[in-house]
DNA sequence: GTCACTGCAAAAGGTTTGCAACGGA
DNA sequence: TCCGTTGCAAACCTTTTGCAGTGAC
């Protein structure tokens, strides 16, 4: 619940409102364990609120992303999804079977990145990095876990 | 022109037809030095050959990428662009103000991620990495080169 | 002549926007 | 009360699809 504290506590210091649709979002959310799409999530909370606009979900998302409290992640197909993040900047390794993300930062990209950008002459201002493959559980059976 | 004899080889030899069109928008693809969405293409197509219709744009695209002859590059919002591509494995360097992109291969990423796989018992498939920044010229001058 | 390819127009997604009403602070 | 936020519906933008006609081989 950490996360939505956070989220909570950024929205007050910027005079944004916690109201009741935004709320209900923020906990579906902060529930999910895979990345998730804009329509999964309006699919999920219709489910629950069903009268929660399709536009409120959009503007949630966008309001999240813009602070750094989601992260989109790239999909094989282009699709992009989100997952929760915390501040702090991370990579992902995304399992193809079961949808699982695993977060790590450690960043030795950064070094490798400065090695090649000096030899270039070009300026880092960031990047971005991504795996696919199995996770552990999946990669043991043929079947998502 | 390297490029575009390697892709019409490539066709020739799946059976497919170096139709007019076709050889349109290889010429137009092979002149970027930037990433470019579908629709600048169809734009930049319209002006030469206004006949082709934005469905076999899109549908080159397809084929061109498929076979490998076309990598995706994620911008920053989200939308996809493409650039000419070997059929080696690249990552990319993209400037933000002149949006030139800057291919490295030497990929020591591999052994970066290896160790992480070993150690999460992660099965990696495959993986994204670009970079964004300001390319040499660029940096150097507050305006686009 | 065959069949991959084409243009068109319509459909399908996914996302954004305008607007009047609503409701947190 | 004030103004950020909401739901709705319509608009938008990008991409896909069905189809009859075309043209490369």
């Amino acid at each position: 619940m950490n996360w939505i504290e956070g989220v909570i506590g950024t929205l007050n210091k910027e005079r944004h409102r916690i109201t009741r649709p935004r709320s209900n979002l923020l906990h579906i959310i902060a529930g999910y364990r895979s990345p998730f799409t804009a329509e999964q999530l309006y699919a999920d909370v219709q489910g629950k609120h069903p009268s929660i606009g399709r536009a409120t979900v959009y503007r949630t998302l966008d309001l999240l992303h813009s602070r750094g409290w989601l992260a989109r992640v790239h999909r094989d197909d282009g699709e992009h999804a989100y997952v929760v993040a915390d501040s702090r900047h991370q990579h992902y390794l995304v399992c193809k079977a079961c949808g699982d993300v695993t977060a790590f930062e450690g960043c030795d990209v950064d070094s490798l990145l400065g090695g090649l950008a000096r030899r270039l002459g070009f300026e880092i201002e960031g990047h971005w990095l991504e795996a696919f493959g199995r996770c552990r559980r999946c990669s043991h059976t043929s079947t998502p876990a």
